[in-house]
DNA sequence: TAGTTTTATGTAAGCGCTTACATTAACTTT
DNA sequence: AAAGTTAATGTAAGCGCTTACATAAAACTA
């Protein structure tokens, strides 16, 4: 491989002339530039990213921590993370937290070893004082989904109060008056905060909430099918179910087709998240859209402004979510 | 942040020793071990990461380019490689290739650039050619989902015309005559094998393969709703239809559900990939099992072996698909 | 005990870049 | 035309490690 050596002696200039028609940030005269140019074209030179890291102290990489790398939620949000940082010509590191506390910190400690410039989280295992201290620290870091006030400039976060509300409320709109609601894990504060909205809009329309009829899963589809299960066992009716995701909605969902009731006409069912796949099950699921992937794309914007100084992207750090009607949700039989 | 400098100060003893505990590669008495050690501790040293690499040539990092970073079928690959990778010590870089060959390209210059020990490779747009001169380059890399066979020893795959032969086979065992099959891109290797085992079981069966019946779909579910939409409208009756993924499938499905056929009973369905969704659609997708993140995996052991030298690992190449059996596909209607 | 081998540690030369500072060349001034 | 500016390029000191080689200390030989 071709060194900054090499170019220098071919182009009859010194190391420092090369380097500077690389970084292209002090003035190199337009025909030394160009004789530096040809010749690393000749020799098809490409700089030792590594050498410019330990030169510059810069790794022009980026660290990006989600819980998991699969399922339907995470990948939008690392592709337009990967899409936005390349185009800036960083590269993106990658470590799974799998909820889990240690594995969260475990991650983070690797990433910054790596001489990460700056570190994306979407963590939910490790608590805010972790997070603030970490903040404090010298690699700059970013969070999505997550709102800690001491901070709230670096995070990047969905009004999940609101989409809760939206989602109950279309439900309650519908006529319905007994409302079942299957949770996230609510250890998460998404979980928490579409459970509020869920209560505030039950509140808005004077009905009471239920605790008989509410279920803490776990946001995967099996867990919707549990929940589902022992919903059904209760001993008290209800015409509508409220899901804290996508994915719950359809294990539920999968249940009640499977005991052979028609939804929507029996069940109503709303879920949130908008992932691709519930659009081609059948009813459509009515649901709360979450903009991840935007998310995803601001906080990657972030850093490039506020790391690399690139002065174009315009951030903002909170987003709304929307409700998309399709056909999951209708009138409760009467 | 503390410097190998530093602790070999505070420990009393040079720089080279401090970088022998380190990689504990040499011998060094017990009793300095422990005071580099402690010094270590003392100062909250991490070694920096990117002056290792430059110093040992070595970044401890393998590039991953994968087509896409969402949908269901890479998100379980990448798991997999970073889990294998990481317990490795080794970090992950990921570049989304987009199934076009600019950006394989791109990718690829970018992930070698980076210094990249090896790269793992999950590419469809560029050609054989491309790859075997990749191959013969300074950077190791491994396939995934591709067998060429110059380089057979870097590819893991599936065998995908056994994959397509099982799932024709499993309905026309069922008895069904006139099929239909939804095809992935024809560029694409694996959706040409997939067909190719699709058409020995027909032929098998002493049936023909019916070219009006066949269309060549993206893949997506989108694809899968057009290629039934346009099926539909051909004619020439079919009872089962075979795609050549599940994410099709489900869209094909969707649309019959939609103009309110019974299925199975009015036609049947076998998808592939077996990927997590279509298990919570009624009906539950018969389809071929595609161990993707056993071959992520395989390839991260592969690169821990041969790059990093790891011993343990046992790796093997080839995999085997097998059918799946679930409700979508049963006899056809006399 | 002197000589030889083994083992533990130190010395110093890179790895391929960046960048502060020094130098030289090329213009402006007056 | 001499002095003062400015622009272009060169020099060399790192960045924080690894590692070949040199050296010193310890452990054997005979």
């Amino acid at each position: 491989m071709a060194t900054i050596y090499d170019v220098s002696v071919l182009a009859g200039v010194s190391l420092a002339t090369v380097s500077r028609v690389m970084n292209n940030n002090t003035k190199v005269s337009e025909k030394t530039k160009q004789k530096v140019l040809s010749a690393m074209d000749q020799l098809g030179y490409r700089p030792n990213t590594i050498a410019q890291s330990l030169a510059s102290s810069r790794s022009n990489s980026v660290g990006v921590l989600v819980s998991q790398l699969d399922g339907p939620f995470y990948g939008p949000m690392m592709t337009e993370i990967e899409t936005a940082l390349r185009a800036g010509n960083k590269h993106v590191i990658i470590a799974a937290g799998h909820s889990d506390e240690s594995q969260e910190r475990d991650g983070v400690d690797f990433l910054i070893s790596r001489g990460c410039d700056a570190l994306i989280l979407d963590v939910e295992a490790v608590d805010d004082e972790y997070l603030i201290k970490l903040h404090q620290g010298n690699t700059p870091i970013v969070l999505i989904n997550r709102y800690i006030d001491e901070i709230s400039e670096r995070c990047v976060y969905l009004d999940n109060e609101l989409g809760g509300y939206l989602a109950t409320k279309h439900v309650l709109q519908h006529g319905h008056k007994q409302l079942a609601y299957i949770s996230g894990p609510m250890f998460k504060l998404d979980s928490k905060d579409r459970l509020l909205g869920h209560k505030r809009a039950l509140t808005e329309f004077n009905l009471a909430f239920e605790q008989e009829l509410f279920y803490e899963g776990n946001y995967k589809e099996q867990g919707g099918s549990q929940a589902m299960d022992a919903l059904l066992k209760v001993n008290k009716p209800f015409t509508a179910v409220v899901c804290a995701n996508d994915q719950m909605a359809s294990g539920a969902i999968a249940v009640c087709l499977e005991k052979g009731m028609s939804i929507p006409e029996e069940l109503s069912f709303v879920g949130y998240d908008n992932i691709p796949f519930p659009q081609y099950i059948s009813p459509k699921l009515t649901t709360v859209n979450n903009p991840i992937h935007e998310m995803g794309k601001m906080a990657a914007l972030w850093v490039l402004k506020h790391v690399y100084n690139d002065p174009k992207p315009i951030v903002e750090n909170t987003f709304s979510p929307n409700l998309i009607v399709r056909d999951s949700a209708t009138k409760p039989i009467s």
